[in-house]
RNA sequence: GCCACGGUAGCUCAGUGGUAGAGCAACUGAUUCGUAAUCAGUAGGUCGAGAGUUCGAUUCUCUCUCGUGGCUCCA
C-alpha cells in the first residue's frame, strides 16, 4: 500500500462494453465479477478503475491519485458468503480505511475507542451487572445483584406505567404443551429456532419462543363481548430462541430473554386509535429513558405470508393513518412485515448516534383466525377481533445493554445501582456515617458506605470509577456540624449541606427520574 | 451454522517443549489521612476441556467448548 501511495500513480476511469467487460475477467478467471457484470442493467455503463498495473471492476468514484491517501488502516478480515448466500462460496473479506491526513486518522481511531470504552460487555463487567459462563452454555445472562437492581428499578417504572396507561399485568408459564405452537403456525414458521420439545407423560410440552398464544387462551376462557374492548395484556414474558451460535453477542443477542411483551385485543374501528396510542406511549417511555431521537420504519407485506389481501390491506392503513395523525416521518420498509402482519418499528438513537431497534407495533390477523378468536357484536353477530403485539423496550437485555452503552455506565440517578455512596475521612467517624447511610436507606435511597481503611483521594477515585452519582464525605468537620460534604460524579464538589437538603436533592431527582 | 482469530491468578496482560510471572483487586499489619491510587507483607493458577505426539505438553497436533470480528438469520 506504502508503496502505491508514493508512486502517487492517477487512477483512471475506463468503461466498456458488458462484452469487454466479461471476457476481460473471464481472462482474468474472476468467476463472481463475470457474474456481478451479468447482473448489471443493460441501461448503466460498466466501468473498471485503473492505475498502474492493477485493473478491476468498480462503480467508483475514486480519488484522482494515489497520492491522496495519506494514512490508512487495515481494520480486520472476515470471511463472508458470495452475495450473502451460506450455500455459495466464501470469500475473505478485508476491511480497512483511508484518510487524507494522519490527525483524521487517529480521530477516527479515537471515535472507536470511544466507543469501545462503553462497551456494555466491558461495563457489565467492571461495575458488576452481569455476566455469561461456559459452565451455562452461550446466550444465557447472570444478573449480578446490581445489574439486577437496574432491571428491577426498569421493571417497576414499565408496570406502573402500564397500569397508568390501561393495561392489566398477566403471568403465563414458560413451558406449555407443543400442540400450542401448532396451532399458532409458529411451528412451520420457526421450528429452526425453538428448542427441542420436552416429553411429559407422553405429551410433548414446548419452552415458550413467544408469549403471545397464552395471552390468546386467556382471552378464550370467556365469552367477550365487543363491550370488552379494548383489552390491553401485558406481560414481562421470558422466553427461549434458539439463536445459531455465530450471531450471540454480549446482552444485545441472547437464548433466553425478557420481552416487555402485550397484546391488544380490539374492534376494527378502535386499531387506529389503539396504534396512535401505542405510539405516544413509545414515544414517552423512551424519553424517560433519555433518548429522543427516533426512526420509524413501517414494514410492508413479505413474501412468505398469511391472510387475505383485504386484511394486509386494511391493517397496513391503520398504521399509516396512526402514524400521519400523530405527524410522524417514518419510512416504508417494503417486504419486512412478520409473516402474520405488517408492522411498525421504532429504533432509536443513542447519544453516539447509533440507532438500535427495540420498539415494534405489530398488527395480527393470523392469530385470531387459526385460534378462531371471537365476541359478540353490537348485533348479536359473532365477529373475530384484531391483536396487536407491541413491545417498546423489546428484550429487557437488549435494553439493557443498549441503555448501558447509551449512558456509558453512567446511568441517571433513578437507575443507578448505588446512587450515594457515604465516604469516611477516618475511623473516628465511622459511626457518623452508619447515622447518614441509615437515613439514607429510610428514604429509600440506595446507598452504601466506604469505611474502608483508604486514604479520601482513593475512595474517591473508587466510586468515581463505579460512576456512584453522589458521594458524600464525612469528616470531622461535617461530624461535628452534623452536615455532610456533597460531590457530584457529573458537577464535581457541592460543597457541604445538611443531610435532609441532600436528600430532598437526590429524591426528588430519583422521582422525577432526570 | 460458516470463515478467521483468541481463552494463562478475581480483573488487565507478559511468558515458555523441562509443570509459570507482573500490575490492580483480595487478605494481614502499619498509617487515621479533606475531593481520582499510603506503605509493607501474605495468599492466590489442573495455563478453557479431552485425546494424541514426546522421556517430558501450558507450549506441537486433533476434537470439543466458550469468546471476539464478520457473513447469514432475528416471530
Amino acid at each position: 500500500m506504502g508503496e502505491i501511495v508514493k508512486k502517487n500513480l492517477p487512477i483512471e476511469k475506463k468503461e466498456m462494453t458488458r462484452d469487454q467487460a466479461i471476457q476481460l475477467f473471464q481472462q482474468k478467471g474472476e468467476k463472481f465479477k463475470v457474474e456481478i457484470i451479468q447482473d448489471i442493467p443493460a441501461s448503466e455503463a460498466i466501468t473498471c478503475f485503473q492505475h498502474g498495473e492493477w485493473l478491476d471492476l468498480c462503480k467508483g468514484p475514486h480519488v484522482e491519485r494515489t497520492g491522496e491517501i495519506k494514512a490508512f488502516k487495515l481494520l480486520s478480515s472476515a470471511s463472508a458468503y458470495w452475495r450473502g448466500d451460506e450455500k455459495r462460496d466464501r470469500l475473505q473479506r478485508i476491511y480497512g480505511t483511508a484518510f487524507t491526513s494522519q490527525k483524521d486518522l487517529e480521530e477516527f481511531l479515537e471515535r472507536r475507542k470511544q466507543a469501545e470504552a462503553r462497551d456494555h460487555r466491558k461495563l457489565g463487567k467492571e461495575l458488576d451487572l452481569f455476566s455469561t459462563m461456559e459452565e451455562l452454555g452461550p446466550g444465557l445472562i447472570l444478573w449480578h445483584p446490581k445489574g439486577a437492581r437496574i432491571r428491577k428499578s426498569i421493571e417497576d417504572f414499565w408496570r406502573e406505567s402500564h397500569v397508568k396507561g390501561g393495561y392489566e399485568i398477566v403471568y403465563t408459564p414458560h413451558i406449555a404443551n407443543r400442540d400450542l405452537w401448532k396451532t399458532s403456525g409458529h411451528l412451520d414458521f420457526y421450528q429452526d429456532s425453538m428448542y427441542s420439545p420436552m416429553d411429559l407423560d407422553g405429551q410433548d410440552y414446548q419452552l415458550k419462543p413467544m408469549n403471545c398464544p397464552f395471552h390468546i387462551q386467556i382471552f378464550k376462557t370467556q365469552l367477550r363481548s365487543y363491550r370488552d374492548f379494548p383489552l390491553r395484556w401485558a406481560e414481562l414474558g421470558t422466553v427461549y430462541r434458539y439463536e445459531r451460535s455465530g450471531v450471540l453477542h454480549g446482552l444485545l443477542r441472547v437464548r433466553g430473554f425478557t420481552q416487555d411483551d402485550a397484546h391488544i385485543f380490539c374492534r376494527d374501528d378502535q386499531l387506529e386509535s389503539e396504534v396512535a396510542q401505542v405510539l405516544d406511549f413509545t414515544f414517552s417511555m423512551m424519553k424517560t429513558f433519555g433518548f429522543s431521537d427516533f426512526e420509524v420504519y413501517l414494514s410492508t407485506r413479505p413474501e412468505k405470508f398469511v391472510g387475505t389481501d383485504a386484511n394486509w390491506e386494511h391493517a397496513t392503513s391503520a398504521l399509516k393513518q396512526a402514524l400521519e395523525s400523530r405527524k410522524i416521518k417514518y419510512e416504508i420498509d417494503p417486504g419486512e412485515g412478520v409473516f402474520y402482519g405488517p408492522k411498525i418499528d421504532v429504533k432509536i438513537r443513542d447519544v453516539i448516534g447509533r440507532a438500535w431497534q427495540c420498539s415494534t407495533i405489530q398488527v395480527d390477523f393470523n392469530l385470531p383466525n387459526r385460534f378462531e378468536l371471537e365476541y359478540v357484536s353490537d348485533d348479536g353477530t359473532r365477529k373475530q377481533p384484531i391483536m396487536v403485539h407491541r413491545a417498546l423496550l423489546g428484550s429487557l437485555e437488549r435494553f439493557f445493554g443498549v441503555l448501558v452503552e447509551h449512558y456509558a455506565g453512567l446511568f441517571p440517578t433513578w437507575l443507578a445501582p448505588v446512587q450515594a455512596r457515604i465516604i469516611s475521612i477516618s475511623e473516628k467517624v465511622v459511626p457518623y456515617v452508619e447515622t447518614i447511610l441509615e437515613k439514607l436507606k429510610a428514604q429509600g435511597v440506595r446507598a452504601e458506605a466506604d469505611v474502608s481503611n483508604e486514604k479520601l483521594g482513593s475512595k474517591i477515585r473508587s466510586a468515581e470509577l463505579q460512576k456512584v452519582p453522589y458521594m458524600i464525605i464525612c469528616g470531622q468537620k461535617e461530624a461535628d456540624q452534623g452536615k455532610v460534604s456533597v460531590r457530584s460524579k457529573k458537577k464535581g464538589d457541592l460543597g457541604v449541606m445538611v443531610v435532609e437538603d441532600f436528600i430532598s436533592l437526590i429524591t426528588s431527582e430519583i422521582t422525577n427520574k432526570n
